[in-house]
DNA sequence: TTTTTTATCCCCTAAAAAGGGGAATTTGTT
DNA sequence: AACAAATTCCCCTTTTTAGGGGATAAAAAA
């Protein structure tokens, strides 16, 4: 029996998901929760062998989320769970210990047999995801951020100016412009609204 | 017995839900379809009395296409499905022709009540629905772009400058520069970022 | 038909961002 | 300890945007 537990923010999904799976023999439905806090609580006093990960989660985002998790129960099995076939994403969640990622396309077959596979200790992606990392590894992988440029990212994305934001840092105006024009360097791009356009499109914010 | 159908995306959603109801009784099945043409062409022969539909659709979006099908198709009850909780597209989808709406984190006794609901010719939104409408009414509804303007705005969003924007329309830039101020004058906004970020979470482009 | 909205173009100034450099210090990694 | 990366700050100029007006014709709505 493979214990499986789930962590997604939608009501419907969760009832979806325990629907197609409950009449499965071999896995066992330990439960579901819909925020990181009550999974953390939850898995203070019991662990499942496979955690289904929704990566669009309110509170904390599912990539932290999953490399928390992993540090601390090592022995669980996490699949992703997502709607975006962004090569990108999908690395990082596997960079960050997942066994397995599913789009939310996936059959239910793909479901089954992705938790058999990831708790023999083997990696499964779904065949859509496959494809979609296929297409993507040619052009190269996305440069990332660092934590300043994210801080940074994020209060222009909320419309503030290089000069407030300095304020709120407690840095140089020519600091924060310095930020700015390196993420428009490293993405390639050459403005801020293609900027904050790529940030949300490919969840840096 | 109530004839359902459902229009969404993601294979898992349709395994889910038709899990969810598959033991109903006075409920029938009558099938599920990923795209609004699919969707279409299975009603030129056979209608439901109700009809799930996500919002979030390749090809079209869900506001014109419900429209679309409650015109052709009066009879057809739609219930909206979606995990946005915006009060503008509520409104939207009831006015053109929803009879409901549901989030993504309804229960599953919402799905049922709200079926065996609407079939009757009542109105049927889930408690959650009704609090962002709540929330959103007083501080009233969203402004709406025009046609050019999200025209604009899609460009301003691609990285074009008002320069650019205007060659591509054959218009002037002062033209462009005015669509522009107006976008930021009607969402209460001051700089492209701002505007990028909230048309894109407001799914606005 | 009258009124309102949309779309177009124009003026102006100030502020902000983009684009080009460079450089020093701190932090992290090998 | 040595190296690389990240963070910080500085110079400069040009381009672009923001903010304040206003005006006119066409289209849509009342």
């Amino acid at each position: 029996m493979v214990k499986v537990f789930i962590i997604d923010d939608h009501q419907l999904i969760l009832e979806g998901i325990y629907a197609l799976l409950k009449d499965e023999k071999d896995i066992e439905w330990m439960g579901s929760v819909k925020t990181p806090n009550e999974l953390k609580s939850i898995l203070k006093t019991n662990q499942p062998d496979v955690l289904l990960m929704d990566i669009n989660l309110p509170q904390q985002n599912g990539l932290d989320l999953c490399k928390e998790i992993k540090q601390t129960y090592p022995t669980i099995h996490i699949v992703g769970l997502s709607t975006s076939d962004q090569a990108s994403v999908i690395r990082k969640m596997i960079e960050n210990g997942a066994s397995g990622y599913l789009l939310k396309d996936a059959l239910k077959n793909e479901i089954i047999t992705a938790i058999k596979t990831v708790v023999k200790g083997k990696t499964f992606v779904s065949f859509s995801v496959e494809e979609a990392l296929k297409k993507k590894s040619i052009i190269s992988t996305l440069p990332i951020l660092t934590k300043r440029e994210k801080q940074v990212l994020e209060l222009i994305s909320e419309g503030f100016t290089n000069q407030q934001i300095a304020e709120q840092l407690f840095l140089d105006v020519t600091t924060i412009n310095s930020h700015r024009k390196n993420m428009l360097t490293k993405f390639e791009l050459n403005n801020t609204a293609a900027l904050i356009k790529f940030a949300i499109t490919n969840n840096l914010i």
